[in-house]
DNA sequence: TGATTATGACTGACTAGTCAGTCATAATAT
DNA sequence: ATATTATGACTGACTAGTCAGTCATAATCA
C-alpha cells in the first residue's frame, strides 16, 4: 500500500503551486485590480477548505492508513479529483492539516508572558490547554500527531521543530526567569518541562481510548497537577 | 482496505479454538507421557512464538494497518497459510500479542506491596517502568495500544479493563493506605493516580516521536518526576 | 452592452497495484 | 498408513492516483 513517504512517480505536479502557496494574495505580480478579484479565487479558498475539513474529520475518526481519499471528497462535497488539485497526495493533505491547525497555537505560548507568578502562567496555560485543544479539533490533530508522527518521520521533526521545541523553549525561558526571582527550589523543571505537560498528553491519550467507560475530568485532573506541580504530596 | 474490524465473511474459523487457547499444555487431559511427548507439541509451541515474535517487530515498526501479513511469514520462518493456522486473523494475532505481553506484568503491581513509604514504592515502580518497560518490547506493545487502540474499540476495552483498571486501583489501594498512615497531605492523586504515570506515557511517546533528534533522559526525568511529586517546586 | 472566445476548475470512470485470507497439495510425525 | 501440520500460488475485494473531457466563469471583442 505504499503507505509511507508515497509519491506515484508521475504525481501532479501541476497541483504543487496551488498546494503550497505563499497566500496567493501577496505573492502576484500585480494583476493591476480588474474587476472583482474575488469570485474565482474565493469560490477557491472554500473549496480548499473544505477539503481540509473534511480530511481533518476523516483522519481523526479512521486515522491515515484507513482513510479513504473518496471518503474525503464525499465529505467536502468535492470529486476526487479535485482534491489532486489541490494536494500533491494524501501525504501533503496530511501534512497541511497537522501544520495549519497547530503551529499557529505556539505564537501564543511565545507571547511574552508578563512577569506574574509562576504558578498563575502555568495556570493560565492549562486553562488554555483545557479550552483551546481539548475541547476543540486541535486535540485530535495532536492525537493524529502521536499516533501517525513514528510513521512519518519528516512530519514528526516538522512538528518538533515547529511547536514541541518552540513550546519547550518558551517554557524555559518562563521557567528561569521564575527560578531567578526565587519562586522555584531547583531547576528540575526546567531541566524537564515535559514533566509540565505531561498529564495534559495523559488526558489526550485518555479520552481517545478509554474516555467511552471511564471519563475523566480533565479541569479537575490539570487542578490536582498543578497543585502537587508546586505544593507537592508530602505532608 | 477494511482496517477496522475486519472478518472476511468466511474466516479460518477452524483456527480458533488454537487461537485462543488457556494454554494448551495445562489445558489437556494428559496425554500420559509416551515417549517425548515433546516433538509435535513442543515445534508448534515454537513456531507460534515465532510467529508471534515476527508479528510484533513488524507492528512496532509499521504500525497495524501497513503490516502485512507476508512479512510477518518471513520474519517468522514461516509460511504464510502457516500463520492462519495459529490465529485467525491478522487482529486476532494483534490482540494476542498485546495480551500475552502485558497483562502478566499488571501481577506485579497487584502483588501486596509492603508497607514501607509510599515513596519508596512509587520510586520502586518507577524502576521497574524503566527496566521493564522502557528498555524492552513491551515499550512498543504500549505505543502500538495508543497508536492504534482508537481504531480497535475492543482491544481498547480489553486493555483498559485488564490493564489500566487493575494499575489503577492497585495504585489506588496502595496511596490510600499512605493517606490513612499520614503520608500524604491530601487525596489529588488518589483521585488522579494519572498524574504517577503521565511522565512515563510522556517518556513512551516521547521516545517513538522525537528520539531522533531529541534523547531523553528518562531516567533522571522519572527521578525529577517524583521529587516534584512529593516536594513540590515552591520553594 | 451583449456576443464570442478562452480559461482552468471540476468531474468520475479507469488503471495499476496491493494484500488479507483460502485451499489444493506436499511434507512430516506417529 | 494416515492424521496432522505446513506450504505458497491464487482469488477477490479494495483503493491511490490519473486524465480526457465538460462547463461555468472570465476576458475580450464588436
Amino acid at each position: 500500500m505504499r503507505t509511507t513517504t508515497s509519491r506515484g512517480r508521475g504525481s501532479a505536479r501541476r497541483a504543487f503551486r496551488r498546494s503550497h502557496p505563499v497566500r496567493p494574495a501577496a505573492a502576484e505580480p500585480r494583476p493591476p485590480a480588474r474587476k472583482r478579484p474575488t469570485n474565482r479565487a474565493a469560490k477557491s479558498e472554500a473549496r480548499r477548505a473544505a477539503i481540509v475539513q473534511g480530511a481533518l474529520d476523516e483522519f481523526s475518526a479512521r486515522g491515515f492508513a484507513a482513510t479513504r481519499i473518496d471518503d474525503v471528497a464525499a465529505r467536502a462535497g468535492v470529486a476526487k479529483g479535485t482534491i489532486y488539485l489541490y494536494f500533491d497526495d494524501k501525504e501533503a493533505l496530511f501534512r497541511e492539516i497537522v501544520t495549519t491547525m497547530l503551529v499557529p497555537l505556539v505564537a501564543t505560548l511565545e507571547a511574552p508572558p508578563p512577569d506574574v507568578p509562576v504558578r498563575a502562567v502555568i495556570t493560565r496555560f492549562m486553562e488554555l490547554f483545557v479550552r483551546e485543544i481539548y475541547a476543540t479539533q486541535r486535540c485530535n490533530v495532536i492525537r493524529l500527531v502521536m499516533t501517525e508522527g513514528a510513521r512519518f518521520p519528516e512530519l514528526a521533526e516538522f512538528h518538533y521543530r515547529n511547536v514541541v521545541a518552540r513550546a519547550i523553549a518558551a517554557m524555559r525561558a518562563l521557567l528561569t526567569r521564575a527560578h531567578e526571582r526565587g519562586e522555584l527550589k531547583d531547576d528540575r523543571l526546567i531541566r524537564f518541562p515535559q514533566l509540565i505537560a505531561a498529564p495534559a498528553m495523559m488526558a489526550i491519550v485518555w479520552s481517545g481510548l478509554f474516555e467511552r467507560f471511564a471519563p475523566l475530568d480533565v479541569e479537575a485532573m490539570m487542578r490536582a497537577h498543578i497543585d502537587t506541580l508546586f505544593e507537592g504530596c508530602a505532608p
